[in-house]
DNA sequence: CATGAATGAGCATTCATTCAT
DNA sequence: TATGAATGAATGCTCATTCAT
């Protein structure tokens, strides 16, 4: 149930459109690593394009502005978790499942650490329209936590409201990304086996608390 | 308890202390309303001496780079959310206590929330040296948390490991700014009392599963 | 009596020289089109190739830089404009051969504003060569008139010195050309008809005057 | 009666009104003379810095983008002209007068040959509000001319309608400027006093057709 | 011959910072 | 101390031209 629906298109003056998947993929993985080091706004066109392994005119037959990329790489990143998210959808609705969801969605966040980051700090530069379809895809996530919540309530495991299950799947989610923004406050305390277990604990002993 | 520890120095060319002081906080608030705006990167030093109220030259008498604006942005928001906290210290052990703490510090994010959504996107844009001060302030905000967790260890109400608090602290502070940097998925569903109420719970009851 | 004199000639890697005329025919329709809405300057290659019907790679077939564009564009017009006027040598030497000849060349200009207007707007941005042919070409259209003042010299209609001539002869085809560029003050208040009567009188009493 | 009608106005970051005076007539006199070797588009703004003795970035502290540069131009060309026009109108209605006007137009267009020859190659550059001004003003020099020989209509020595009198001062203007822009046409083959004879002689007489 | 992707020199414009007054 | 004019390196983006297919 990955929501299919377009963001805004980023237009491309090339016109064969295998050339501009590839072209763009090695343009958003160039692009994740430079703004890994240096944050979008001190990346230059230039390096960009170097990082992408072409010049700086082939990276404008590709997109129509810098922000254009900072798009491209987020759309990207979301996509990705979103995929990796795809799965969950198939557990019952047991506390187990729950889980062992809790489980697979810190680790997919484990291995995005600095993709998310970026997506954290950079989204707040995209034009309101960009910024948007960005927020609607972590509506989606959001979403797919609501889901699962839903199931172990029908099943009686576990007894919430709508409102707290929107708050607590808000809160999961929130969780788990800290793992990779607040990377400096956390990594050096805890494995990640510790802090999924911890976070475990503490999230389905609150819940049960509703 | 405040920790006094001053971070790194900014320069100025003028001598009268005192003017330093009205000066800097005539910029930082200035500054704040701006990067609220168009963020740290748009705003320009003209504007940012224009929202101040003075020139560009006086500006960079008191400053010796755009970044030690910044700085000193990023530093008076702790150090108000920081002021702000220390009265937490006085509680005892009790999970009474803990509850309204916890009020309180969502209050307190409530009455700041512009403030801590220009921290969490624009702190990346620091030089590290900057960055690791700002980060030795969140730290102590996780510090105060975590020592009134221990509190209600030592009283016995509750029962944790270091490490439990360590990140049951670190996993509330985030909650309490998520309600500033996920205003856009929050406010709409959830008001201020609706949302502590139910962080209280999810928390409270959270803990108690360790 | 046309000028065959050859302008520089533009290289073409095409050999099929009847391939060469008709798509540069294209071209310059194409370009005349795009020159009249922007102008030369703001007219980009791609959008002529377009223009004209074929891709950037096919325009750069038939011609080696842009500026060899406008240089067909203001030969091909130049052609235009004299092969209108042969037929007027064909004319004996009254006033009243010189006065339908007068009507027939504001008719021939009337006929090809946007293209005089191209060309009065264009031609400083040729190349010193091409300008000169440029130019060879405007004094072979004096020369018409030159030729037909002094046939109605030699009739013993009127009377003028050669200076005289060449002088009026400039004049009339100038004041021909002002009612293409500067349409925007002369076509609001006259008709065409009008405005040919008016230079006609304005003329030929002119002349009378020497 | 010179008009005095702003046009659109160049704005400027310096407050200094007669800074900002001295420093756009530097650019004005820069300008004109890169303006006459290469035309406005093919000179850079780096170029129009340094021909007015300073650095780029206090060129656009002056102005706001290139095009104001060459607003400055033409609106500093027209109202040069239309300040030597001024004393034309206390002239009585006489043909003599009519006579040494036009000589006086003739010796101004001759003054400045180059600044006339940039203001009808490079008015197209222009804004559409921007040309519509400097449009304007070109209608303020017709209208000084129709002004003279509606005088001379009111004293009884010519008798012309309304119409003809637009289109021969129409004529005079334009025959004025064409010894500007078809120097290559004119300047070999006649001396000013020659060719201002002739035009006077030329326009007298054919006024007096009417 | 035709195509269109690739190239990079070149350009307008911005903006942090300095310094003479 | 305060001011604001001057500076020029840096940057996003364009576009004429080339060349492999």
């Amino acid at each position: 149930m990955v929501d299919k629906t377009k963001g805004p298109q980023v237009q491309s003056t090339v016109k064969d459109e295998s050339l501009i998947a590839v072209r763009r993929e090695q343009m958003i993985q160039g692009a994740i690593k430079l703004f890994k080091e240096k944050g979008f706004h001190r990346a230059t066109t230039r390096e960009i394009a170097k990082a992408a392994g072409f010049s700086i005119g082939t990276l404008y037959e590709y997109i129509r502005t810098k922000e254009d990329v900072l798009y491209l790489v987020c759309d990207s990143i979301y996509k990705q978790s979103m995929g990796r998210l795809a799965n969950f959808e198939i557990k019952e609705g047991t506390v187990d499942d729950l889980k062992s969801a809790i489980r697979e969605y810190f680790l997919q966040v484990d291995g995005m650490l600095d993709e998310l980051t970026i997506m954290y700090q950079e989204t707040k530069s995209l034009s309101k329209e960009a910024q948007a379809y960005v927020f609607s895809k972590e509506f989606e996530i959001v979403a797919v936590v609501e889901r699962l919540l839903k199931r172990c309530v029908q099943s009686g495991e576990i007894s919430m409201t709508d409102k707290q299950i929107h708050m607590a799947a808000n809160s999961l989610v929130v969780q788990g990304q800290s793992w990779a923004f607040r990377k400096w406050a956390l990594h050096r305390q805890h494995t990640l086996d510790e802090y999924i277990e911890m976070q475990t604990t503490l999230f389905i002993s609150g819940i049960k608390g509703f």
